[in-house]
RNA sequence: GCCGAGGUGGCGGAAUGGUAUACGCGGUAGUCUCAAAAACUACUAGUCGCAAGGCUGUAAGGGUUCGACUCCCUUCCUCGGCACCA
């Protein structure tokens, strides 16, 4: 018997595609029961920003690879929960609702509802129950619940900070939001404005966001690059006397072994102490210095490269160690923010202390010998010494390597009392408020009498007022605070006249814990529900792409490292495993709307369907790697989609020719171990070639040998294709499956094994080398002796022709694989 | 400058230290067709050779090894991130 007549003849995948989505919505055949899950396995992807051209082939790529993972894990027995939602709030949607004359909620709903279509285009198997949308009020009413966690656990506080101000966006950005000192969202140049501000004390978890690094499964580059951004570094902090005044100044440095060259000290332009030092008779010059640095932009820095500017504050501190008098200069290289916003001038071997020195006349001492034994004096910047060399000119420190020497002498400056062994960290505080309308209000109550105070639990959430003017103001207030009645409040303490803040907070907020509403987007009551949260998080796998392996794992880390203190949870980590996906570009540059070159799937799908566009896109290369999109491979990944449901109509049901040879086993068993592995390993590209390569084992098998595909080869070939195609699979399924009347999904069904006992070969070749270049192969029984090898590669016509009247020095022989004759000349 | 990833046919890419270029795209020739498309078959790193077969080849140069795309050193280039961080 031949041919099932259920499967259609032509490969439709249009009218295939939307008709098995329609099961599987009516079937809820990717819901899972969040209560009773036995095998729990929370795989997620980051959540997209509904952008308004809609998803593009980049987001396509990434939730199609997270979604295969899904699927496999489906396959092999795991309860998956795969959800979706959107991160629809904040300046990127808010900017794009102003270019279109839309309000921000309008068009939330104009993309939200694109984007959802889109979704269920691609074919994944997500759970439609548990959608969030970030803007949602029943979302932010727990974003809002949790920044008053953090306020109320003492992390969340207000200062008056120089912070990055975008003149376009009328906004204050993060330090990570602004790139090369320009907006990360618009390319403007960002101003430095002093304003009041909230933050997050994330530096308060420094440490354990460092030390948990170690015991966490994430690509490595992206533990590295969390490493780099929290970014501690060990060093001491001196303090040295000032002479003539009673003010210190206290330094931070990594290099004190390097301090017998300590020639002069730089204060940041910001750094209080400049007032009270300066000498009257440098007053003017340091005031109008000060002036001149607050003004200027980090690109104007930046413009004037490495050349240094600064300012004598008539002012010396003594080094301890030599009694020399350093001048204490102020200059714009030194930054507030790091160490204590001052340093001490090495120019002997500091590059930058070098150029300082150079510039202004200051004395430039060698205290370190490199490997190249120069020990003469330093003149010019090659011969700064940084990174390794003896001490010299050093006193008690002489001779000693730099590291030991830097040892010693903190030993040494601590027991004098000169200073104290520290850490500081690139890591800074996370600027949360934002002076704009489209997040969440910061749900805080200002009170004259009892000060700042959070909006009750009962009375949130603060919704989000509509308003005509919702634009961005440019005063360094929210649009918010123009609503003066909304503003007016009462103090939930005592109950007096009171006002609302006005700011709303950070994006990264709303994504920081998205992750825990999917599990309990049905409650009400409370954020997330622990018993299911027990049950789900930390998240199984997770998948996204590079671009956050800073930010938005580091927040997320950090919200999950407080809950878990809050005892809410029971875990500080939220991401057991992560794997970074690449990125899909476009003629060499990532696909963005200003550069024109956005690949939306629509047309690919309705051309060639979901299907062939997933599998295409999976086979470009490592899912780690990413690739440039062209569609000239398409239409082959389309042909072999065809192929496929062609052969699925000549299976062989004969029981009598169902027997396999034992070579169509091996290959059949070798493929579902290849497969198994490199889909494990998200090497999606292998599997699916591992396919193919099978496919083309059986499809010449049946047109040299008369023997079709077998339905157990059938079977085990779209189970394994089931996650890159899931539709045409299904549908194959379905018609050689028994006529059950209940729909039971492919998807659903156990992943195929592969038996050790099918995989050895009786008889194999063995590749036989004369000094490492291949001569010749031949063919052994399975097992042989290496002598018995060596005898039969030493017979070998071709191989006599390498080794007569030569000596046979050493064979070496790989078993089963490969045998090297070495012989000499 | 620092950190990270990478450099393999015409192209995307494949190779636990063991036959380099699997799989796919593209190309060439053929089968089928009135013709074309589709589909199918064969070939497809360079080079010498009628062939058998040889030689050369994984950015460049060196090293370790019986054997190196793979490990080590030096250099060059591309991409991504950070950047006056003491």
């Amino acid at each position: 018997m031949k041919s099932k007549k259920t499967l259609p003849a032509k490969y439709d995948p249009t009218v295939l595609e939307e008709k098995w989505q329609k099961i599987w919505d009516e079937n809820k055949t990717y819901h899972v029961d969040i209560e009773n899950a036995k095998n729990p396995f929370y795989n997620l992807m980051m959540f997209p920003y509904p952008s308004a051209e809609g998803l593009h082939v980049g987001n396509m790529y990434a939730f199609t690879g997270t979604d295969i993972y899904g699927r496999f894990q489906r396959m092999q027995g795991k309860d998956v929960l795969e959800p979706i939602g959107l991160d629809g709030f904040g300046i990127h949607s808010e900017n794009y609702a102003i270019k279109v004359g839309r309000t921000p909620k309008e068009h939330a709903a104009i993309s939200e509802k694109n984007f959802y279509r889109q979704l269920h285009l691609i074919g994944n198997g997500f759970d439609w129950e548990r959608k969030v949308e970030t803007y949602d009020p029943k979302y932010y009413k727990w974003t809002q619940w949790l920044f008053i966690q953090l306020f109320n656990q003492g992390l969340a506080y207000r200062k008056k900070a120089p912070v990055n101000f975008c003149p376009k966006d009328l906004t204050v950005l993060a330090d990570e939001q602004v790139i090369d000192g320009k907006c990360e969202r618009c390319g403007t140049e960002v101003e430095k404005r002093n304003l009041e501000q909230w933050f997050f004390q994330i530096t308060k978890y420094a440490d354990r966001l460092l030390k948990n690094i170690e015991g966490l499964d994430w690509s490595d580059k992206v533990r590295i690059a969390q490493r780099n951004w929290i970014g501690k570094k060990e060093g001491i902090n001196i303090t040295y006397p000032i002479e003539n005044a009673k003010e210190t100044v206290t330094i931070f440095t990594t290099r004190p072994d390097t301090n017998f060259g300590a020639t002069f000290i730089a204060l940041a332009p910001e750094n209080p102490l400049v007032a009270k030092i300066t000498t009257a008779e440098h007053k003017k010059e340091v005031e109008e210095y000060l002036k001149a640095a607050s003004q200027k932009s980090d690109i104007e820095r930046q413009a004037e490269g490495r050349e240094k500017t600064g300012v004598f504050t008539g002012a010396y501190a003594i080094n301890h160690l030599t009694g020399y008098k350093m001048p204490i200069w102020v200059s714009d290289f030194v930054l507030m923010g790091f160490g204590t916003g001052a340093l001490v001038g090495v120019p002997g071997h500091d590059k930058r202390d070098f150029e300082f020195a150079t510039k202004f006349h200051l004395e430039i001492k060698r205290v370190v010998v490199g490997s190249d034994n120069d020990t003469s004096p330093i003149t010019a910047i090659e011969q700064v010494q940084e990174d390794e060399g003896t001490m010299i000119n050093s006193d008690f420190l002489n001779g000693m390597d730099i590291h030991k020497a830097t040892e010693k002498i903190m030993d040494y400056i601590e027991e004098k009392g000169w200073g104290k062994r520290v850490a500081t960290y690139h890591l800074r505080d996370w600027l949360i408020s934002r002076q704009r309308y489209w997040g969440p209000p910061i749900p805080l109550i200002n009170c004259p009498k009892c000060g700042w105070q959070p909006v009750p639990e009962k009375d949130l959430p603060v919704l989000l007022p509509d308003v005509e003017n919702w634009k961005p103001t440019g005063t360094g207030e929210s649009p918010l605070a123009q609503l003066t009645d909304w503003v007016k409040t009462t103090c939930p303490k005592c109950s007096g006249p009171a006002k609302r803040e006005t700011d709303v907070s950070d994006t990264f907020l709303d994504s920081a814990w998205y992750f825990f509403r999917y599990t309990s987007t049905d409650i009400d009551s409370a954020p997330f529900d622990t018993k299911r949260v027990k049950k789900w998080l930390p998240v199984t796998m997770y998948i996204g792409g590079a671009e956050h392996s800073v930010l938005h794992l580091l927040y997320s880390r950090f919200v999950t490292m407080v809950l878990s203190d809050m005892k809410l949870i029971g875990f500080e980590e939220p991401f057991a495993k992560f794997r970074a996906h690449g990125l899909i570009i476009k003629d060499g540059a990532k696909m963005s709307k200003s550069k024109g070159n956005v690949v939306v799937p629509d047309a690919y799908i309705k051309k060639f369907g979901a299907d062939t566009l997933r599998t295409y896109l999976m086979f470009l290369g490592p899912f780690s790697q990413g690739g440039d999109f062209s569609d000239s491979g398409i239409e082959g990944m389309h042909r072999f989609l065809k192929r496929v449901w062609f052969i699925a109509h000549e299976f062989s049901e004969n029981p009598s020719e169902e027997a396999l040879s034992e070579e169509s086993l091996r290959i059949m068993h070798k493929a579902i171990k290849k497969a198994t592995e490199e889909i494990s390993n998200l090497r999606y590209n292998t599997a699916i070639a591992a396919l193919m390569e099978w496919y083309n084992f059986v499809s010449n098998r049946s047109k040299t040998q008369g023997q079709p595909l077998t339905k157990q080869e059938l079977e085990t070939f779209i189970k394994i294709l089931a996650p890159f195609a899931p539709h045409m699979t299904e549908e194959i399924w379905q018609s050689i499956s028994g006529n059950d009347s209940q729909f039971r999904s492919l998807h659903k069904q156990s992943w195929p094994t592969f038996e050790a006992k099918y995989l050895a070969e009786s008889s194999i070749t063995v590749v036989v080398q004369v000094n490492g270049k291949v001569r010749d192969n031949m063919t052994i029984v399975a097992g042989k002796e290496q002598k018995q090898v060596e005898e039969q590669a030493l017979a070998l016509e071709k191989i006599k022709k390498y080794t007569e009247a030569k000596q046979v020095g050493k064979i070496i022989y790989v078993p089963n694989k490969l045998i090297n004759i070495v012989v000499k000349e």
